[in-house]
DNA sequence: CTGTTAGCGCTTTCAA
DNA sequence: TTGAAAGCGCTAACAG
């Protein structure tokens, strides 16, 4: 706010504001030489359009808003960085709102957005959203991207790992290793990715005749003492010689109930897990990941909102599937 | 953007346009009963306010904003974390920008800033900066805070942790633990916080007597395994038997590095790094870190700046400095 | 306690 | 090719 309006530009150079503001959109009204003499003037003045006239004036905000459970999440900052990098090719803003993981928060920030503050909003729900009516009247009223944690029944564009892919090889790897005992931590029950990951383990057990299945459904995971006493509880009466852990979360304390109890990791138990720390490889002991494609995962959903918000998007709105990698480190390894 | 505004809304109540803006923000002039009914017309419509129009009136955005290098980054994402937490209470609006380290996408940012668009700018500058004085004539125009990596000399309140204290302590921690050779692995080298951490690091030595003095310093640490061949060489032709990393992306390398020369962790050489990640229990050889507040200091940061903007902050300008933890783990213990 | 009116800074007809 | 004027939706000074 530096004082300077377009009105004080178009006095500077002795035209209307009309004529300033049509040669800073570079008009095809406006003659080359006034636009020249527009674009010096206020490159020297430092001028900068008040985006709030202008947005008003135009009912476009340049802005979008990202709706995640939490910031401080490898996933999910990687996701954003992936969006505010298309973004900024585009000279639109990232609004960040945070859930927890409260349905009531959600809900709270989405009516708000209500408000034409944003053209668009790309949102991956919290885990305790299970009611999609609030969601359903939102898109009619205002572009909306799913991704990551996204509805079965919504007519948006939804973007997706391979969920069930990719427990389903995370168990056959185990399997191939020689893991008779297969246990799974299943976090996010609620949602249709958690529920798509635990069917790719369950369906690689029965492929594969395994009879043995054991799901330790962490309904929340918040309290990593309470996982880790779970989790140990499980070690103890079940003693698998494989676990899945579906979401980073449970890496740690899964870990720290196999070294109390002294098991060796991986010759007494195999662990895999969905994570996006980038630092993986540090792990001990090597833990083999599922690791989602979180930066290309940001960008797709932000390239695909605006080419909504161009008007240049006509697929039909069926879910987008990316893959996600199984990486595969130290003695875990079996080939 | 229900179409609906305060026009129409006060057409349904009978009442003007501006009763109806004065009953919403709860204004002495209007009666209860009045105010009643505007609420519950509200809630049944679900009007919201244009916020272009009422901060173009206003002359606020309700909204802040946030430069920082990178999402992505275990210490931001945290202090994001903290920021949001607290501008959610206000009922503010964050909005995130990523530098990428780039000093010409900070300055362009920053422009773009001072339109009106945002009430206040929480900053982190690029390791890339050098040079304040935009920075000067920004803080005139807008109130501006600046945390973890901050400039020396600027009359703005500045947020920091202990870099000199925690590297100084971190140091001292592997002279208790018998280290003769320590070698000191300098990132940020530009930025006050990394000239401050190396100052600890001299100073413990100087204090203990130890002669022996190696800093390699990474001018730019981006590239993973460029840091590796670094990291190995100085292993190699220093044979050191403690490492100081002073930022958490040169973990990695050094451990790989570490790991490929058959060295072993914390046996042969002792390794502390600055780190905010929150499985570093999980780390391997047991790694010690220095941690640093980031959530407290988002929170803080967040605070201080609505202070200013509620004109409550009658503080000087100090550098505010919060205290890292040293978090020893496993074997590198020498207690 | 409520209404009328003007205007925030910008864009966009419409007219010249 | 440019200018005059209206108005986006809201708030605040002023009037009653």
């Amino acid at each position: 706010m530096s004082g300077i309006n377009i009105k004080k530009l178009a006095l500077e150079l002795n035209l209307s504001a009309a004529t300033v503001s049509r040669a800073l959109r570079d008009s095809y009204e406006i003659s080359t030489e006034t636009k020249q003499k527009v674009w010096a003037m206020a490159k020297k003045l430092n001028y900068e359009p008040n985006p709030s006239a202008s947005n008003l004036r135009s009912q476009k905000s340049k802005t979008i808003a990202v709706i995640i459970p939490e910031v401080a999440n490898n996933f999910f900052s990687q996701a954003i960085n992936g969006i505010e990098e298309i973004a900024r090719t585009r000279d639109y803003h990232v609004l960040i709102y945070q859930t927890h993981e409260n349905s009531e928060t959600e809900i709270a920030f989405i009516q708000r957005l209500l408000s034409g503050r944003v053209d668009g909003i790309l949102i991956s729900i919290s885990k305790e959203t299970d009611d999609n009516q609030l969601f359903k009247e939102i898109i009619k009223d205002i572009p909306v991207i799913f991704f990551d944690r996204v509805f079965k029944d919504i007519d948006a564009v939804k973007i997706t790992t391979d969920d069930y892919e990719s427990t389903y090889n995370a168990t056959l790897h185990l399997i191939d290793c020689g893991c008779k005992k297969i246990a799974y931590l299943m976090g996010l029950s609620n949602l249709e990715t958690g529920k798509k990951r635990i069917d790719g383990y369950t369906a690689a057990l029965n492929d594969n005749d395994i009879a043995y299945k054991n799901e330790l459904i962490m309904a929340d995971c918040t309290d990593d003492d309470e996982n880790y006493q779970q989790i140990k509880k499980l070690l103890i009466t079940e003693k698998p010689d494989g676990i899945i852990s579906s979401i980073e979360e449970l890496a740690l304390p899964c870990y720290y109930a196999c070294k109390d109890l002294n098991l060796n990791i991986p010759a007494d138990v195999k662990i895999i897990s969905f994570s996006n720390l980038k630092t993986a490889p540090l792990l001990n002991p090597s833990l083999t990941t599922i690791t989602q494609p979180a930066f290309e995962m940001g960008k797709e959903a932000a390239t695909i909102l605006f080419k909504i918000l161009d008007k240049k998007y006509f697929e039909s709105n069926e879910t987008l599937i990316l893959k996600s990698t199984l990486i595969k480190r130290g003695s875990t390894r079996c080939e």
